[in-house]
DNA sequence: GATGAATGTTAACATCGTTAACATAAAGTT
DNA sequence: AACTTTATGTTAACGATGTTAACATTCATC
């Protein structure tokens, strides 16, 4: 067995976790990595061994937002019934829901706290792959509309997707008007302002 | 003639443009009160007659970027020939060409540890100002919509302007497909996704 | 068991936001 | 003009923070 007053075993995802934990209740401004080697009971040093800077810790926490919103956003659209609309729906209302619930990792994920992205191919990677979930439920609208212009498809699903972004980022900084849910703001986004009608 | 040795004159208002010249720069993750205080030539415990502590400067150079933002969407609408569509597309290009050409500032004036409303109402003011020209540019496609529904009206006009913020907000973090122009992605915007045609 | 790599600690450094105590200029009062 | 008050700026310090260097302990491998 291993002698764990010294050595702490799983030191780097649990220093992830301390962050994401302290994130979400305080915000990024309020976290120190004295707080979170405090937290998780070690000294002030001993994230240098597996991060090379503040920084880097938080680029590591918002890769592990991003599986997290990847997997929520999966989750809805496997579950939305097999329908073009109810998927964007579906997606589009996890992304709310996840910023919604999580304003401070929203922000950290999309917001430049960490500047130099270029720095950190892991976290475009892992941004990739949870936005494939929306790109997925926004491809059979876009393609309604691009007709089978492949360049033209690639902006508007870039439009589709930003859109919902823009939404999301406006109602955690409490700029929508009140909805009874957000599941009702949703429905009228994709109803009302995404699912253009034939001309 | 003053004594500008010792008094500074006009020292809150060149803190101000100090910090937003720093902030376009390095980003607000780099700026810092003594560097701020030192570049206006003055010492570091000065700016605490003038502000409360960093927040407080920080919300009041955002409060100066939303009136240069509402100042340009102003001239865009103005200049935008007297037609719905046109306005929009005015307005919202030069929504995004501000956020593209002041990503940092973009970020530090929607950031939300600044956006405490009950902290900086008068942000909250200035933000309005500066996005009533958004709301106004939307404001005729929403009413085709909406059809008298006030309730409505406010919905939709939130969801196409939250739309262009989120296409603002995608394009700094370089999550856009190519565009010739930027105006090209607008038009894009405004006549494929935004303006939809009557069912 | 010896040795080197991995991992953690302690102590220090520079920077930062902030405050207190003091200094000077400007404005108001007589 | 002299005095007082208010506004504004300085110096010096405090505690917190990110980071690094030097040292200590454990693990892995031979």
């Amino acid at each position: 067995m291993k002698n764990r007053a010294y050595h702490h075993g799983d030191l780097k995802e649990s220093l992830v976790e301390a962050a994401k934990s302290m994130i979400t209740d305080d915000g990024v401004n309020n976290f120190s990595l004295r707080k979170a080697a405090l937290a998780v009971g070690v000294s002030q040093a001993a994230l240098y061994r597996h991060f090379s800077g503040k920084e880097q810790l938080l680029a590591a926490l918002a890769c592990n937002c991003f599986l997290q919103v990847g997997n929520e956003l999966q989750q809805a659209y496997e579950h939305a019934k097999d329908d073009p609309r109810e998927k964007l729906k579906a997606v589009g209302l996890a992304y709310v829901i996840f910023a919604s619930d999580n304003p401070n990792l929203y922000r950290l994920m999309f917001d430049a706290s960490l500047s130099d992205k270029q720095r950190y191919p892991e976290l475009t990677d892992a941004r990739r792959q949870a936005l494939k979930w929306a790109a997925k439920s926004v491809t059979p609208i876009a393609q309604a509309r691009a007709h089978a212009d492949e360049k033209r498809l690639d902006n508007t699903k870039f439009l589709l997707q930003s859109s919902i972004h823009g939404v999301a980022s406006f109602v955690i900084e409490g700029l929508a008007p009140n909805y009874k849910t957000l599941a009702s703001m949703i429905d009228a986004l994709v109803d009302q302002t995404l699912v253009s009608r034939s001309p």
